[in-house]
DNA sequence: AAATTAATGTGTCGTAAGTACATATTTATT
DNA sequence: AATAAATATGTACTTACGACACATTAATTT
């Protein structure tokens, strides 16, 4: 070994050591996947991997990468978990404290997103991913309890100001499935015909003229969003 | 040099540059210092002293120390350049854009935080820093000009909902300070009449039964935020 | 085929909040 | 004493919200 190259590698620790006093935080983005199923919001979970954490689920989160923004990040765990790339994202919150993480000093960055669990193929090749019904998730790893209760937090309040909610449902809908589905979101119970004069003003939705024909009662009458509210575009981000 | 020293540098070296790939990245956070004065909403910002940005201001922020979480962070920054430690400070929004820092990768995380400009006394050592009327700013460093239209829009939000814009007033104020300041942060005129009573039904103030005395005209009675209003403990964080 | 069941679909009334708008009162100033 | 400029306050109209009941439709059962 060269003089030169035992400097290098004396640089080297110096500039690890230094690098490690200010750069030595890792970033990562952690993903609040939300679907509605059988009358229940659900979250995609994983079981944790870390021994401290035995038997507990997290969250689905990576750390960022060099050449990524947050955006393509949470977008890129969405899709490596669910195959999906036409979902809702939306950015709640920064988590940074000192001990959230047990082998090190990690911030991150928390999305919620929304997606219709039926009407898309998984790449469940990763088996150990579960939907869970939220109102059953009493622990979870790391402070990822804290970080699902934030986002649905924020879920809820946007849910009575902007039409996000449709990103749970197919298509096509009847006014009960929406009906159930903020029920579910809310936890509250809503009397049908104040909530259809709710919905009715804020005139999202097209009457396609279409009736439900999977239900083993008086079929209900299908409603779409309208074009404008639509998610535009593949990677449909909300921007603020 | 050993052989084990040789490997322990070698080891750095590697190290070094796995390190690099995903913890290369910093992490800062940036204050929205906003204040009230001569019936206008400012922010304090400071000459940038990077090349790229000569001429412009930026907002304050630093780099996250590898022991502190993100709102002593924050909180330290506004201790730091105003002398201030009972403030209000919420998060608002992490941006991590790739070339948003001409030096590298960084990663901001964004706070606002509302203070009364009058009542303190700064620690205007650093005389770089300036009030600037949030009105009259169009360029700033980075993308600091988005990340304060972020946190100005938040405001926004916050006011209607919340008792927090009394952060940026003195203790005792008039009802038309007050709708002056609403007036000021919403950039719309208010009918007085409506502001009272919309105020009057939040019953967020205390009559606190003084007058105004120094005004060249008739005075208005003073109101204070009652108590249970008011941020709790040194450290003012919102919490959500 | 008729009766039953279970859901869909719709309207009214009372209450609370939002909006537009005008006049009397008080204090400082002239 | 008169004037100017701000404070203080109430009403009528409209719109949103919440509680509440009954007729209709389609599938199922008898």
């Amino acid at each position: 070994m060269t003089d030169k190259a035992l400097q290098q590698l004396k640089t080297a620790e110096i500039e690890k050591i230094s690098h490690l006093d200010y750069f030595n935080i890792g970033i990562t983005v952690d993903c609040v996947i939300l679907g509605y199923d059988d009358k229940e919001l659900k979250v995609l979970l994983i079981k944790s991997d870390m021994q401290e954490f035995s038997g507990l689920y997290s969250l689905l989160g990576d750390f960022i990468k060099p050449d990524e923004d947050l955006e393509t990040a949470s977008y890129r765990i969405l899709k490596e978990r669910t195959g999906l790339d036409d979902v809702y994202l939306e950015q709640v919150h920064a988590f940074g404290g000192l001990n959230r993480h047990p082998s090190g000093r990690v911030i991150t960055i928390a999305y919620y997103s929304l997606i219709d669990i039926k009407n898309h193929k998984f790449q469940l090749s990763h088996n150990e991913l579960h939907w869970h019904p939220v109102n059953e998730i009493r622990k979870l790893a790391f402070d990822h309890k804290l970080i699902l209760d934030t986002c649905l937090n924020r879920l809820r309040q946007q849910v009575m100001e902007h039409p996000v909610i449709f990103n749970l449902l197919p298509e096509k809908f009847s006014l009960r499935e929406l009906q159930e589905l903020y029920e579910a979101i809310l936890g509250v119970e809503l009397d049908r015909r104040n909530f259809r004069k709710k919905i009715a003003i804020k005139d999202w939705l097209l009457d396609i003229d279409e009736m439900e024909n999977d239900v083993p009662h008086r079929p209900g009458k299908l409603y779409a969003l309208k074009k404008q509210y639509r998610p535009k575009g593949a990677r449909a981000l909300a921007l603020h």
